[in-house]
DNA sequence: ATAACTATTGCATACGCATGCAAAAAGCAG
DNA sequence: CTGCTTTTTGCATGCGTATGCAATAGTTAT
């Protein structure tokens, strides 16, 4: 005979009270830190609810404190490891004070407004938005909610929501320095979105420093942040009668794809016929196979700010948006020849144009 | 004068409810699909809705039903680009019925346990898993609660808990068959973790057939899935005094890892001095700085059946486990030599041992 | 026009937990 | 032992939504 376990419900507190001999709410105390219980009954309490395998109710308890505990995280091109990474610090570090994630992949390049709105509806605390984009009017629900934004790695006009951004001008400068002392004379920028403003600034410092110190013509194409974009971004840069020996992409994941297709489809040696380098520093980056010179955006900092600022935002919700650069560096690897005079890193912008 | 918007409480349906001049019970009607309105009362209400920017409290929807439309993922290797496939595609496939996931990483190694109880406690309706792991007592305690698991490229003696796995005994009879008529005479096989059932399916299809080919020696050593522990294995193996021409390893990432190991610090070609076979073909296999080889493992077939399967435990809770292997393929690239006398990919595993 | 239904609606309560307030208990000083 | 302060407890209610049940309004048949 089959003995059908029924599935019962789970045990609330009324069901620990009424073994432990106590009221409902003595046993919602005995679970809230700092509550006023003694500490015999307590223990009594954790005891018996011990016994019957009594697990809180999150969601009832989010209702009733108005505190879910619980970030959304917008996030799109989850193929770049980069972002992978994003997840998994911010999964892992929010893990510590007992929050989680619940997640919304944005199609790519769509805005994440449906997702987020479900988001609101769960009462999710906070928002964390990588890749990814929300509307103004949502924007503007969020703040009438209460529930503070912050962006990983995007820029946007829009007042309010908090940022956390990596160096990008000086990245763009410092690579432009790098590879101009390594006596490089055609460059070309691989761009992400058209509407990047990460890209533009790193565009910006690229353009900036080159034009300073005498190149004109810096071709730009872009490679959308994607692998397969960049791929013929990096075709139609390859194939033109002057092609760039010296190539600066927005993303180590779009870097990748150049490589590829250079060596691949146009035998090139990577860094003895051109140069690649990327942003980000992903671990890929680092495996031989690329050994790709980077500038790095730790991922880890990156989500550690965030994190604060979304606790910031939520210790004092009248505050203003909070924006927060995260430092990184040129990681030097193959990928790119080496100036011959060695080259400092960790140098005040301005030495290099000298 | 600094206007101070409050942040005042998001309007509930009561609020609706007053504006539209009916009872709150007629608004959450108004919001549920199947329920009983007159079509003019409900867009009277929708209207109203509308106009104060009324959206449903999730939280407490999920309260009073005792459904919460959030699975759990558990999930370890994040790193690995795999499973940052079945991430997406887990979320982009339960966001068309309106499900979220709740995200739980693993810290490697580590089992899930702690971290999903509390999964269990915010009332999710289904826990995936994905490279990594629960204890009996944890299952247990889900199967009381009535909560469904379903794994993800896992094998657990554990009865209760649903499966679906790639084909993995035949990817390793495969690949052996591939290499073998390549002409390979030495072949290696790095393993994932030692307990990882999946991987001792792929080495054991992999043996079996090399062995009734007469191959008897075949070295296995452990990549642990990540790409430190696969670098060192693969150093062991090229150092030995016979090192094998022929490598099988249970993930591309480790795959990935025993290419670079191989070129960078053996000076080796591939597939001229050693052919690397891997699993899972995640995106960057076929980037042209690996090239890889290997047997297909379709992300989202594999999840697209774990969204099946957590649907029909939810639909009779009381069926048994259900398992589920999802079909896949040799995708031949250029990191593995070719078999001269070509190769016949979906053919029964008999076959090729003639 | 009246009876017999059916489609809508509101009332009341439940979901599981938190918390202000007042009652009860315990501790303390005199 | 009495009066007062400090803990500890329980009661009652609220968080926002769903839903069984009974009341009401609306429809159709006779």
């Amino acid at each position: 005979m089959i003995k059908k376990e029924k599935t019962r419900r789970a045990p609330t507190e009324s069901d620990v009270a009424k073994l432990a001999g106590v009221s409902q709410s003595a046993v919602s105390r005995a679970f809230t830190p700092g509550a006023s219980v003694a500490k015999a009954t307590r223990e009594k309490i954790l005891h018996a609810a011990q016994s019957i395998g009594y697990q809180p109710n999150l969601l009832a308890r989010s209702l009733a404190t108005r505190r879910s505990n619980i970030i959304a995280l917008a996030i799109g091109n989850l193929e770049n490891p980069f972002y992978a990474m994003v997840v998994k610090e911010l999964s892992e570090q929010l893990a510590e004070t007992g929050r989680h994630i619940l997640l919304f992949t944005t199609p790519k390049g769509d805005e994440a407004d449906p997702a987020l709105e479900r988001a609101l509806s769960y009462q999710v605390d906070a928002l964390v938005m990588a890749a990814s984009m929300a509307s103004i009017e949502l924007t503007m629900q969020c703040q009438k909610a209460g529930v503070p934004i912050v962006q990983i790695n995007r820029e946007t006009k829009l007042p309010g929501i908090s940022t956390v951004w990596g160096e990008n001008q000086r990245a763009g400068e410092l690579v432009a320095a790098f590879l101009y002392k390594a006596g490089h004379k055609k460059y070309a920028f691989v761009a992400g979105t058209k509407n990047s403003s990460i890209s533009q600034m790193r565009q910006n410092g690229f353009e900036t420093y080159l034009k300073s110190a005498g190149i004109k013509k810096i071709k730009t194409v872009y490679g959308d942040y994607t692998f397969e974009a960049a791929s013929i971004a990096a075709r139609s840069l390859l194939s033109a009668k002057n092609p760039p020996d010296a190539i600066f992409c927005a993303s180590d994941y779009m870097a990748f794809a150049v490589i590829d297709v250079a060596t691949r489809e146009f035998g090139l040696n990577v860094p003895k016929d051109i140069s690649v380098i990327g942003v980000d520093n992903v671990p890929e980056a680092g495996h031989s196979a690329y050994d790709l010179t980077t500038f790095s955006q730790p991922a880890g900092s990156l989500v550690e700010e965030a994190i604060n600022i979304i606790d910031k935002m939520i210790a004092d919700p009248g505050r203003r948006a909070i924006r927060c650069e995260v430092a990184g560096e040129l990681i030097v690897r193959g990928s790119a020849k080496e100036p011959k005079d060695g080259f400092i890193n960790n140098v005040d912008n301005k030495i290099w144009l000298e």
